[in-house]
DNA sequence: TTGAAAGCGCTAACAA
DNA sequence: TTGTTAGCGCTTTCAA
């Protein structure tokens, strides 16, 4: 049997609570007292046990991060972020991978709140919002990163989607395109809405007239890029860029214009969000939003543990800048 | 407050164990009291608290997994794995990433054995032996994936990589190439020794004599690989092929021999180990090892599954085969 | 099928 | 600076 702390009281002649004060080292020991305790813990191999401390103290050293997918670069940059954090802490990262479904996310949800961890890091699925409010009426300290779902109790932390979708847009303008179409996501999710918005004022402001022919949104994925810009091709009209908001959309839109044999950037100009590593063997073609996802991590596990330690009262929204990558220009810029 | 298990048998109108037995489904419980019980629990928001199971039977439902590194598709392809496996069983995982670095890897085994997580599966470093020794000694179920260190009671889950760089080099072989170097780990990594012994020995099969100035070993970086062909190109050589044992060494070496204006595969040939993502836009240029990487964490979880539930006795090694993908064929292959 | 009693290993609260 | 007492919320053990 593995040795408690009584074992270790009884060895070093003091009473189990005088071990724990060393264990913790947040009281005042007796420096003679202490090297005895650290003796006999030595002596006995003695290990503390978390799961006993976490009951009756009860709080546990450990957050849990719900991704919707592990296998990226971008998702796994903002697991690094969160990581480092946590661990300089000496807390532990349960991952929880939730392949952007809801059923999932509510297993993974349900379980943590009776693991009792301290506090949870979560990219919300669409459908999210419920699951999230019951978290919050069990008191369980919550942060939003990258999407956000409305309404619940929760700081955000995320890149500047508008800005940077704005920013795509204007590039392309500045390039000279003027018939400039947009592919992007679903408008139920927070970067959809906010990519559209930076999009459509970057024409606006340019005085390009808003074309909804011109505005395709779908699924995230490779698929719905490809088609979404063959449908683009269908119609009678030249077009002289393309703003994408979102990797794999984008390597499917590049897949479709090969196809057609357009070239980029000389028939079609692109620009794209860039929130996978797959997309970098594209990326010198065109001009790239990089997002932070180191930071979006660690700043949301920063704030996190703000609101574990009971700060704050206020919820709150981070929004981060990107960098923005140049492409190729097309056209030829009058300063 | 929370309710506890006792509210709930208060208010169903039975003692606590039978609310126990109706959450945890093993013991047969009449249905009218099961249905009394379930509405108790619904009816307080109940939550069932993990922390005070764990400590009463002394077990969890958490995992570990240590990784050299998260942001990389192969590890996290083995993550993946790892992570559909425990989730599958009700399991939490928790991310441990360890950079490589023992004192980092030690910190976390010592947070594991307080936390006492159920298993462990972990990618050790060279020096990783002792610290395993020690987890052991706790009776704490291990498997080691991808690497291993010896004299450690632990089964191991990992790809072929003695077969792997045979294939390889045999196919350079194949291909007409008689000069060919090697670039691959240090011997104090078990991939690093299989592979050159896979390496060499299919020189051996074919008849060439193994020149020991035509093997360059190093650290997996793309540096070391970029280095180590810098120093091949020095000597008065002609060199034929190249076979590499890691992704990022074969990054630097081609941009080595880009930089020496030799093309590939018309001057030199490459093969190389494929355990990166990072390679994906070299691909094309050459043949790869491309390494079961979900099924290591898949079957390397489930085979520390076994071990918790008590079962085996004898610690084996399971060799997982590579898929092949070759590359452009330089010579003629007369069959 | 159900329950009573005990206790897992630790720390909060209070006391000296 | 150190100790005593009690109890965190659950499940084991034994009994009915």
């Amino acid at each position: 049997m593995a040795a408690t702390i009584k074992d270790v009281a009884e060895k070093a002649l003091v009473s189990s609570i005088t071990v724990s004060r060393v264990i913790n080292g947040r009281s005042n020991v007796h420096a003679d007292t202490r090297a005895r305790v650290l003796a006999a813990i030595e002596e006995l191999q003695y290990i503390p046990n978390d799961t006993a401390s976490n009951l009756r103290s009860s709080q546990t050293t450990m957050l849990a991060l719900l991704l919707p997918t592990i296998v990226d670069s971008f998702w796994m940059t903002i697991a690094r972020g969160v990581e480092d954090e946590a661990e300089a802490r000496g807390y532990g990262v349960l991952l929880c991978n939730t392949d952007d479904d809801t059923i999932k996310e509510a297993r993974y949800l349900e379980s943590l709140l009776r693991r009792r961890v301290a506090g949870v890091v979560i990219v919300p699925t669409t459908e999210s919002g419920p699951q999230l409010q019951r978290l919050r009426r069990q008191g369980l300290p919550l942060v939003q990163i990258h999407r956000k779902v409305s309404r619940v109790e929760a700081d955000v932390v995320r890149a500047d989607s508008y800005g940077g979708a704005r920013a795509l847009t204007t590039h392309l303008i500045d390039d000279g395109a003027r018939t400039i179409a947009y592919i992007g996501g679903l408008l139920s999710t927070s970067t959809g809405c906010d990519r559209l918005a930076g999009h459509q004022d970057a024409l606006t402001a340019a005085g390009i007239t808003v074309d909804p022919g011109l505005l395709k949104l779908g699924r995230y994925s490779e698929q719905t890029g490809y088609l979404l810009v063959k449908e683009l091709l269908r119609a009678p009209i030249r077009l002289d860029a393309l703003a994408i908001g979102n990797s794999r959309q984008a390597i499917g839109a590049l897949h479709a214009l090969a196809e057609a044999r357009l070239r980029v950037p000389e028939d079609v100009a692109i620009a794209a969000f860039h929130d996978s590593a797959d997309l970098d063997e594209y990326s010198p073609f065109m001009t790239s939003v990089i997002q932070p996802a180191y930071d979006i991590g660690r700043i949301g596990t920063r704030r996190l543990f703000e609101r574990i330690a009971g700060q704050h009262t206020r919820f709150e929204e981070f929004i981060l800048p990107n960098r923005i990558v140049m492409g190729p220009m097309r056209g030829v810029v009058l300063a």
